[in-house]
DNA sequence: GTGAAGTCTCTTGATGTCAAACATCTTGAC
DNA sequence: GTCAAGATGTTTGACATCAAGAGACTTCAC
């Protein structure tokens, strides 16, 4: 088993490691489940959790920028595609994980707010390509800087050296469901 | 600046390091924005879209035992307190992340199903206490099981000793969130 | 005791998401 | 050519979530 939680069962001294939420998760199943092997826990109950806080943390960045987080992964998608900045609905769909019914819909908004326009696929008459305005493309580049700022200071609690170890295993973890398409 | 992507630049043994979606997507901001250090989406973008992946994984995990994911989490957070099986709304808000008004929905619905009962809380006359029926319990067991084995699967990827750094590195940027009320 | 501030849960209204069905177009085997 | 299978984007209806605020109760200083 991991040793980890024995460093701050010195409560005096919690420079070491600080206990966290998925920590008491665990130490509660394993006290009413002994029989379970409840180890897979504190990796993915880490991530799901981690998750809904950088969720809210980038909500509260971006609404100083007034944009929503959807709004958001929408535009700086396009912005990344590089000039003339435009993409199909379905390449939207893979970099941000939603389906189809919703990126519909969220084209529909930008669209009604300016952002982006739809024009049709000149090679596949079912096709549709999203193109952002350029007033689009100013507000993905203001609302990135505002992000980037706001994560450095959540990963100032890890080295330099960490952080690459992290982005490694999660690459790890990430790279199966990237690559199988599923 | 980090070297892992170096590692798979050799397409014919792709077996050391895959590529993933964040890969293409910083090197598409390199490319687009060679100004800006990105680095921070190296971790956090893995994060959240990994997060999104295990969305999906669980809740195909969960409709096999008839329970939405949802569902699965206010129950198993009952199902940790321990006999009697019961936690206050307020409890089971710092648990799963939720807002207050949508752990009414849930209580709400989940009693409508049989899996949970509302109790007045008899030490405090504003509050009250959710309890676990015997049905959501033996509910909840099954479901946990059928997680823990998927959960299993998808960390098949990593050595044990892997597993112990990623839940080691993860814990420390979860712990600000957990512990500082925000 | 009394009042102000805080806590706890629920209600309301707006909104975003999903799954599934659908219309349109493309592709490839024959 | 033709037709079945597949791909692409949209529509629909149900539903879960959030933010904001209201109502009921508790706590604590005085």
């Amino acid at each position: 088993m991991f040793d980890i939680k024995r460093l701050h069962v010195d409560t005096t001294t919690t420079l070491i490691a600080m206990e966290d939420e998925v920590d008491r998760l665990v130490a509660a199943w394993r006290r009413e489940r002994p029989d379970l092997d409840v180890e897979p826990l504190e990796v993915l109950s880490r991530v799901s959790r981690l998750a809904r806080h950088l969720d809210r943390a980038r909500r509260l960045a971006f609404t100083e920028h007034g944009l929503e987080s959807w709004e958001f992964d929408v535009l700086t998608a396009l912005r990344r595609a590089g000039t003339p900045y435009q993409l199909s609905p379905g390449q939207l769909l893979t970099q941000t994980l939603v389906t189809s019914g919703t990126m519909t819909n969220r084209i529909d908004r930008l669209t009604k707010k300016g952002l982006v326009e739809r024009l049709p696929d000149p090679s596949d008459r079912r096709g549709v390509l999203v193109r952002l305005t350029d007033e689009g493309r100013d507000r993905a580049d203001q609302a990135l800087a505002g992000l980037l700022a706001q994560e450095r200071a959540i990963l100032g609690e890890l080295t330099r050296a960490q952080r690459g170890e992290l982005a490694g295993l999660l690459r790890q973890l990430t790279a199966p469901f990237d690559n199988v398409p599923g």
